[in-house]
DNA sequence: CTCCCGTGTTGGAACGTTCCAACCAGTAGG
DNA sequence: CCTACTGGTTGGAACGTTCCAACACGGGAG
């Protein structure tokens, strides 16, 4: 049954060698014979060898490994920026292994101190609730690439991001040239991401004289968030009898959900009101959804994370990087002109 | 800077100890004197030490961790099912690596080797595009389950799946009873899933006398696959003059995209064409989507999973077992009356 | 005939842990 | 006063690799 992994000894026994030439075999077939070649391959399949990672690692001092911690699964912003992030590390020869604390800072935490303990040679965050202290001293010995926050800087840390702020300015300037001045937000919570965004949109309203038409309610980034914030949004509706033109919210999932608390309220879109969301999610591209929304460039944002780390992993004594990319607007069906009355 | 990561034999060193006392005070405090213990927790602070897991998995013979292979990052239900799935790992203090292939057997392949490697103690399989042959010989060292698929079966492999055929068949008749005839089915590929909805599909047509409308188009589970099949099928319709009134598509990311093209050609849904999905990912249930479909209890077959597999670990004479749960009609607002022209 | 070289091969040390047998004080029991 | 035990501690072996210095062997050069 569970007879024992076989080892390195067990082939080298089962063709007649020593280990070490095992070793070499697999690691410089030229170096060997080929008569001691084709026997240490028979063995190997016979047993059904493995090396073993653990033991590897041990001696080399590395494990080639990089760790990669993903917000929440749930959002597919971060599936699009793995697809550019796992090709360039593979090409790289890079093993990565993805976790995830979702979304609740202590389960971050014990997972970020298991890579430690992994000896991972590289660590990229995919947004994250980790406190800065204990990001800084992560980062004191392993090198990583923070991707949406800048917040956190220092040694060993770079980052790619793209400008919430403007980006938030985009879409609410969409709002306004369309003759929206009831224009609510809905936030992502009280990370970075979300308060540049909650900034852009403050700034840009209050630019254009329509401080007073501020009105905020905060989600999580969450498509049922976003559903919550959008009923508690239209109810205050009823009480004051201005309910917004416009809602722009933090990100596309949460517009999702925000879409649908509209349409529940009886609401069309954009007739009645208008929604545009943040991200760029390929689903919202689809016709039947069709999320005007601020689009950043996900993909391009993962393989620029991973060159990042892979230059800051090569040369340790590199400053490390801080990119910004262009967030660029994408007008679709969900926006539209103000409506007339009132 | 690199400063050679701290040992326990450096900790020992800084706190005036022996390595093996280290070693006892980090597993079982209880057993060391409080005074050496401050001594010994002061060191590690100080240094900044963390324990290397490949040094003790090398010992302990053990590594604590489950790979988690996912199909598609892209695909909802798959974090769905991670719901159900990690926290029950964790609960049992199981370590967990998540890799995926992106539905490319080579490097599903090539990720599986490395987690052998690597000594995971249990594998569990969200979908996979793996031959049965790879498979087997991965069970026969690694405990594995594999959720959704059955066909691949044998010592060392539980499964945890919904009835596809039977789900399927839930689909059609549906939409037979809300008088449709012209019933088409937008497929997965080749994959058993596939298969079996598709198995479903046509014997269910069959056994209410339409199998003369039995029209299939092949997709792959994505949004992307799904639209472009959907197109395919309303062209035909130029051709014939004979379109669907109704499209059972084989899951529910296909289905968006199948509801865009849908909505892109003209037609309404659901008065002109009716669309029901499989799979039951929460999106789907927001108002401004509100797909029909087939649902999966996909957070609980994550938890059992996890509990059929913990199960393998523990006692791995234990038969393998397989667990079938129930799929359920979820009727919202994309399925309605078949047109009555034509 | 001896020396040197190259090709193939080998034993042993090292990597950072855990665990076990053994040791060292004290203290309690006879 | 000796023995037995207990609580605290320790050195060394072992885990499965890689790598290095060294060795065996045959052939060519001197």
């Amino acid at each position: 049954m569970s007879q024992h992994r076989a080892t390195i000894v067990d082939v080298a026994a089962k063709a007649g060698v020593s280990k070490s030439l095992v070793s070499l075999a697999l690691r410089d077939r030229e170096r060997v014979s080929s008569a001691s070649y084709e026997l240490i391959i028979a063995a190997i399949a016979d047993l059904n060898y493995r090396p073993n990672a653990a033991a590897r690692s041990l001696v080399d001092q590395r494990t080639n490994t990089i760790g990669i911690v993903v917000l929440d699964l749930h959002n597919p912003i971060f599936a699009q920026v793995l697809d550019g992030l796992l090709p360039v590390l593979r090409q790289r020869k890079m093993n990565s292994t993805i976790v995830t604390g979702n979304a609740v800072t202590e389960i971050e935490i014990s997972e970020v101190s298991k890579l430690q303990e992994l000896r991972v040679e590289g660590l990229v965050l995919l947004a994250h609730r980790m406190p800065a202290s204990f990001i800084h001293q992560v980062a004191q010995g392993i090198p990583m690439v923070i991707v949406t926050r800048t917040d956190i800087r220092g040694n060993g840390i770079s980052t790619v991001s793209n400008d919430d702020v403007y980006g938030a300015k985009l879409a609410v300037r969409h709002l306004i040239d369309l003759g929206h001045k009831r224009i609510s937000h809905i936030t992502g919570g009280a990370n970075q991401i979300s308060l540049n965004r909650l900034r852009g949109y403050e700034e840009e309203m209050s630019s254009h004289g329509l401080a007073e038409f501020i009105q905020t309610a905060e989600a999580n980034f969450t498509d049922r968030g976003g559903f919550l914030a959008a009923q508690s949004l239209l109810e205050t509706d009823s009480i004051h009898a201005e309910r917004p033109t416009a809602i722009f919210v933090a990100n596309d999932l949460s517009a999702f959900g925000a879409m649908a608390a509209v349409a529940e309220a009886g609401y069309r879109i954009p007739q009645d009101i208008s929604v545009i969301g943040y991200d760029g999610i390929s689903l919202g591209a689809l016709k039947t959804i069709s999320l005007t929304t601020v689009s950043q460039p996900l993909t391009a944002m993962g393989e620029i994370a991973a060159h990042a780390l892979v230059e800051l992993i090569k040369t340790p004594s590199h400053k490390p990087q801080h990119i910004r990319v262009e967030p660029e607007l994408v007008v679709r069906g969900t926006t539209g002109r103000a409506p007339l009355i009132r």
